[in-house]
DNA sequence: AACGCGGGGCC
DNA sequence: GGCCCAGCGTT
């Protein structure tokens, strides 16, 4: 099975820059850009970041702003922040040099079983093996294992089966080939069961299971909400606020925004702007009507409003809120949803 | 053990 | 609409 694979893999494999290295850096920047993340999504932020920071001592010394906002539009801000921490405990005290070794990786911030294995193999050769998504379909299938790998009894069983199978004499060529099987042929949906090169050797493939293999139990309950954004027009200033912990896009950058449900004309946004005294009641400001926009997320759906709201005296901001210049908004990390109003072309002329 | 965390592509 | 993606940290 091992040759087999192998044999596979090099023939099969895909040209991705972050392979044929063994630069402990570029390996867990990837590694972490592609966490919960398509190849084909990753793959330019990947070359952006390592345009940008060359070593980990440039990543832990920038700032967490600039970071984010080459983040923008990847999703799970945490990995950026876990990945400055972690940069940062590396440079104080590693001397800047990735630990050698599974056991000390995954102590750090953002490393988890995956990347951890992830690294010390393609990095170190450590006979570790990786655990993914790819990994417990082709396992699941392959020998035929029915525990949900959702549970924390599944995670057990497909880690220890995947490190049985492993190869240890080549564990990283070993660990790239299962997961890329997992990702062209052993697919989720429609596996090209007749180009794989260990079918003879597959139960789902013998007994017919591959649309029942692996079982993943989930409920998924998703909420919906409602944001009404304030895009303020003060002269050529504009104001934003930055998203805190315990929920989501937190550390990016936003209008000032009111969570309810969505109002429905000038009307209803000017009483809201005199209810939270951004403005005084007899005050003069122009509303006009942007874009309703749909926004899904994995566990939340979200409807947004964007008002514009044009001021002839400065809103009654408190400081958490930024004054910046209009134009200057491209320098800030924000959610793919402000994203679309601002790249919108046919509001360009309302914006700015 | 359960939950929260983005965005995109595919069917 | 549901599913899945080179998972992880928090509660």
């Amino acid at each position: 099975m091992h040759q087999k694979l192998h044999n596979w893999y090099n023939t099969n494999k895909r040209n991705l820059p972050w392979r044929n290295t063994n630069n402990p850096y570029t390996i867990w920047l990837s590694e972490i850009i592609l966490q919960q993340t398509r190849v084909e999504q990753g793959l330019p932020y990947f070359l952006n970041f390592v345009n940008n920071y060359e070593t980990v001592t440039q990543f832990a010394n920038a700032n967490i702003n600039d970071i984010l906002k080459l983040w923008q539009g990847l999703g799970y801000y945490s990995r950026a922040r876990n990945m400055h921490n972690t940069a940062q405990i590396i440079r104080d005290n590693y001397n800047g040099e990735f630990p050698l070794n599974y056991n000390e990786l995954i102590k750090l911030k953002g490393i988890g079983p995956y990347t951890a294995a992830a690294i010390a193999s393609f990095a170190f050769n450590e006979a570790k093996a990786v655990v993914d998504g790819n990994v417990y379909r082709v396992i699941a299938r392959f020998a035929g294992i029915y525990t949900d790998i959702n549970s924390t009894e599944g995670k057990k069983e497909f880690a220890l089966a995947a490190q049985e199978l492993l190869d240890t004499e080549n564990p990283a060529t070993h660990n790239q080939a299962m997961m890329e099987l997992g990702a062209m042929v052993c697919k989720p949906q429609t596996p090209d069961c007749l180009n794989c090169p260990i079918q003879e050797n597959c139960f789902a493939f013998s007994k017919q299971q591959q649309t029942n293999l692996p079982v993943k139990i989930k409920k998924i309950k998703t909420k919906e909400r409602y944001f009404n954004y304030l895009v303020f027009e003060f002269g050529n200033k504009t104001y934003l606020k930055q998203r805190g912990p315990k929920d989501i896009w937190q550390g990016l950058f936003e209008f000032p925004m009111l969570e309810k449900p969505l109002l429905k004309n000038p009307s209803e946004v000017f009483d809201e702007l005199v209810l939270n005294e951004f403005v005084e009641k007899n005050e003069l400001v122009e509303i006009q009507f942007l874009e309703n926009y749909k926004h899904i997320l994995t566990h939340q759906k979200l409807m947004a409003s964007f008002w514009k709201i044009s001021c002839k005296t400065k809103p009654n901001l408190s400081n958490d809120y930024i004054e910046i210049e209009i134009d200057e908004i491209k320098k800030y990390a924000v959610p793919r949803l402000l994203e679309k109003l601002i790249s919108n072309d046919k509001l360009q002329h309302q914006l700015f």
